[in-house]
RNA sequence: CGGGGUAUAGCGCAGUUGGCUAGCGCGUCUGGUUUGGGACCAGAAGGUCGUCGGUUCGAAUCCGACUACCCCGACCA
């Protein structure tokens, strides 16, 4: 990609209405742009975060076994007057069409996908069967805030598992689990495992919360060991003996980036969903749900990977592989002939081909963050110089270490 | 939903004891000189001063209402 037709545009200083680190570099470099209180529009480079995000995302969910599908957004007002979350869900999107007939926007798809899921696995045969999707999700929030952190529309992926069992479901909750810190990892985030409560749902839940200061949840959380509860459940004081391993516990802000909930037969029942067992009798059917949001995860990476100059995309998730810069006009045919040989060798490069000075693109590398950068100027003679942003190495290469470089660091 | 703040060109701001043609920086366009840490010179385009109403000979400026955005709190399937 040519970033002389690249549609972006970074700017000098701050939006000012921007408070929230991950919003101000988002839309200093580029990659989003605010329409209105928490909805924002994913520019290119915004796109491709959140694209390698949710691929992610869904290996880790094929590999749980779970399969793709793709539900409506708009959904009647008879679904969630079942459930009776119609008039429990405040931040509930209604709408009214023709005829007077009320809508929702989904906040959520329980009421959509239980009775979807009751079409087609009516048989102990049929389960434990689970099934997501990657949408976006929609909640009227009485106050959206902290840039992707907590918007009215936002990317979530949401999976559902239905069982036969108890143990089943145990079982299945403990794989999406793992699953769930597999996409953590990859994204270049720690997480914690967080005991919280359930809200509407079921009495307690899970949360996956990674631990900075820019975080809207606060969580009691031990240093020895693994426990740790959001404060909404936790009366524990500051200091006090961790329950499970008797050393003190701490107060800690986070971001919350996933949720799993079982919530066994609270919508199954609603919903009048059984399965017809070995014997020929209806069983309830249990359920688990299993959030993550994409926007948030990238939010949380902005709030995170970044430095004084600018983001710091991990690996896995920068928009390019790498950044390709001219610095010296008169090296435009051996720069523009490495950003042909790179894309034939099947990497994704930016290509500062503009007519700026070196001292404005390397402000502008640094702010964009993308995770290599590669510098044609007159410092490296006839090779380029490569640098990665998170300063962990740099130097000069000739084409073929340039190659080699990009392989070890994105082909495993 | 309570409290506080803000609203002037694409972005960031100045201008407000009411006054003539509403300015500055960045960005954009034209020409020229530049190119290793946000270059320089010359020229140009770009504005219902958030919206509606009021006061006045005259309103970006004063008064009222509303809206949007940000922050704190409440809330947070």
């Amino acid at each position: 990609m040519l970033q002389s037709k690249l549609l972006s545009k970074t700017l000098r200083e701050s939006p000012k209405d921007e408070v929230s680190q991950n919003a101000i570099l988002l839309t200093r470099a580029g990659y989003v742009d605010k329409l209105m209180a928490g909805v924002y529009s994913y520019l290119p480079l915004g796109l491709r975060v959140l694209n390698k995000i949710k691929q992610i995302i869904r290996q880790e969910m094929n590999a749980l076994g779970a399969q793709e599908i793709l539900m409506p957004a708009l959904t009647p007002k008879e679904i969630w007057v079942k459930s009776g979350n119609w008039s429990k869900i405040d931040v509930l999107f209604k709408l009214k069409g023709s005829g007077d007939k009320d809508y929702a926007l989904g906040a959520t798809h329980e009421e959509v996908v239980t009775p979807l899921v009751k079409k087609f696995a009516a048989s102990y045969r049929d389960l434990p069967a689970a099934v997501y999707q990657i949408q976006d999700k929609f909640r009227d929030e009485p106050r959206a805030k902290s840039g992707l952190l907590r918007g009215r529309e936002f990317s979530m992926k949401d999976l559902y598992s239905f069982h036969a069992s108890e143990t089943d479901l145990e079982e299945f909750y403990q794989k999406a689990m793992q699953a769930y810190f597999n996409v953590f990892t990859r994204c270049g985030l720690k997480a914690r495992l967080v005991e919280a409560s359930g809200g509407t749902f079921s009495k307690y839940s899970h949360e996956f919360q990674v631990l900075t200061e820019s975080g809207e949840d606060n969580i009691v959380v031990c240093n020895q060991c693994d426990f740790a509860q959001n404060t909404e459940i936790c009366s524990l004081k500051v200091g006090v003996p961790c329950p499970k391993c008797g050393q003190g516990v701490q107060l800690v802000k986070a971001i919350e980036v996933g949720n799993i909930f079982k919530l066994m037969t609270k919508f199954t029942k609603a919903f009048d969903y059984q399965y017809v067992d070995e014997g020929g009798k209806r069983q309830p059917v249990l359920m688990g749900c299993y959030g993550i949001g994409p926007s948030r995860i990238m939010g949380a990476v902005a709030e995170i990977c970044q430095d004084a100059k600018g983001l710091i995309w991990p690996a896995a998730l920068t928009p390019f592989h790498a950044h390709l810069l001219l610095l010296d006009a008169s090296k435009k045919k051996q720069a523009d002939q490495l950003y042909q040989d790179l894309i034939a060798a099947g990497y994704d490069l930016l290509y500062d081909d503009r007519l700026e000075s070196a001292g404005f693109k390397l402000k502008d590398a640094d702010l964009i963050g993308i995770n290599i950068q590669l510098i044609v100027g007159e410092k490296a003679g006839d090779q380029v110089e490569y640098r990665f942003r998170n300063d962990s190495a740099k130097g000069k290469a000739d084409f073929n270490q340039v190659v080699k470089l990009l392989e070890k660091e994105y082909v495993q």
